[in-house]
DNA sequence: TGCACGATCTCG
DNA sequence: GAGATCGTGCAT
């Protein structure tokens, strides 16, 4: 059985290539206590270029969409709703704005509940996935297929943009 | 300086 | 089916 902390070289691939490859991924969360979480990633969006509508880089580069343009492998969390955090992974290059957004778990269901759940806020926003003691992803070496969709809560993106198949859940 | 709205969830 | 609840972006 080999378990590996996937590293930088796994993030900075164009997002189409990372959102399916983190489904099956396991993400780990250590608590400031002690206590470990580990939950199999079930369902993931991505999030693509200022082209894309439905991405909040599409508004340009702003104090909250900055991180998306840095090289991939650190978290990009914002609030939603007043009350939720929704936790995405920045993929990609450099000036290259991409995020994939954490939508479900084997044990959580829903992307407001995992960062509920997790204690996940804006506090980690920046973070490293490969740096931090906190989070991080781990690779069991399970192979899964996926399924693929729309994006979910993006009707103002577009005909075009909010048709896009790029919704990946686990099969 | 103000306002409308959103990558959601829970309750009725 | 609606309310909670607030940072952000864009219009004043």
């Amino acid at each position: 059985m080999s378990v590996k902390k996937l590293d930088y070289n796994f993030y900075r691939r164009d997002v189409l290539e990372v959102a399916p490859g983190l489904i099956g991924k396991f993400l780990v969360r250590k608590f400031d206590d002690g206590k470990v979480f580990r939950g199999m990633i079930t369902e993931v969006e991505a999030y693509r270029g200022e082209e894309d509508l439905g991405c909040h880089a599409s508004k340009g580069r702003t104090s909250r969409t900055e991180i998306m343009y840095q090289a991939g492998g650190v978290i990009y969390v914002y609030l939603i709703y007043g009350m939720y955090w929704m936790l995405n992974f920045v993929t990609g290059l450099k000036d290259n704005p991409q995020a994939v957004l954490i939508r479900g778990l084997d044990k959580i269901w829903g992307p407001g509940k995992i960062t509920r759940d997790l204690k996940i806020d804006g506090s980690f926003y920046g973070v490293s996935l490969v740096d931090s003691d906190k989070i991080w992803i781990e690779d069991d070496g399970i192979v899964v297929n996926y399924l693929t969709g729309t994006r979910i809560g993006i009707d103002y993106a577009g005909e075009v943009w909010k048709n896009k198949m790029w919704r990946f859940s686990i099969k």
